[in-house]
DNA sequence: TTATAATTAGTAATCGTTATTAATACTAAT
DNA sequence: ATTAGTATTAATAACGATTACTAATTATAA
């Protein structure tokens, strides 16, 4: 873990990213919020948003928007796509290839310079299926 | 233009409409309210987030977000792509071809039902790249 | 025209997020 | 250990984009 200087590793901050890694369901700030006070009651909201916004400026997690008026986290800091059910909101990881030349094409293609994409499939999930 | 019955096009609406239809600049709802009271000069800003969310149910424009805490506004409604300057914040049409068959591989592959997908670039734009 | 319902301007409320502040707790040097 | 310095915290206030409310207006169809 990259750690810059003087920035120190609290208890609040290590929970807020433990609660993070070990969920694969992209929380957001108040599920993140509702589960760390299990292990710290008197947490403060501000403390996660703070921290949410540290971890993220370390590259130890991903912010994620879906077009929701709130943001979701992904402990997963490695690119990868998403799919998002438009009927259930959940955000599902997918497990499929990264287009890794693409950002160097479309680098040589405008000009501008390419650090990052970001792909997003939306429609109905497996489970949303069922129940109609 | 697919006109649900009920709904009446109001001078207001044409004016949203007009304003987003004449620029490629993906402009935020507070710079459309600003253009449109230049014709309506009394317009609410409440008139223009309605009318906004009335023409993407539609499908006459599209709603973007990039991680801000406001959404951008896209009157072409044809899928295509964006890349996003993370200096000036700029978002720009890409002239790059559709994944046309990208949604139903995914679909395939995962059980899930597709019906579209979003792609982004973000990097530093040509003009942000002259004043370093 | 007239009746009906969609739409509007104006304004208040909502809600996710950010900023402020005084108190606390690491960390390193004496 | 004791201190000084500073990152971090809890609590709360403030912010800003968006949405909801309401009485008045206006487009549309009969």
């Amino acid at each position: 873990m990259a750690k810059k200087p003087g920035t120190r590793m609290t208890k609040q901050r290590q929970a807020i990213l433990d609660v993070l890694k070990s969920t694969t369901s992209h929380p957001t700030a108040d599920w993140i919020y509702e589960e760390v006070r299990k292990i710290i009651p008197n947490v403060s909201l501000g403390t996660i948003y703070r921290n949410l916004s540290i971890l993220k400026e370390m590259g130890e997690i991903m912010e994620l928007d879906f077009g929701s008026t709130y943001s979701r986290f992904d402990g997963n800091p490695v690119n990868h796509y998403h799919f998002c059910c438009t009927k259930c909101n959940q955000v599902i990881d997918l497990d499929i290839d990264i287009f890794d030349t693409i950002d160097q094409d479309v680098s040589q293609a405008t000009g501008h310079i390419v650090n990052r994409h970001r792909l997003e499939f939306y429609g109905i999930c497996k489970d949303c299926q069922k129940d109609d």
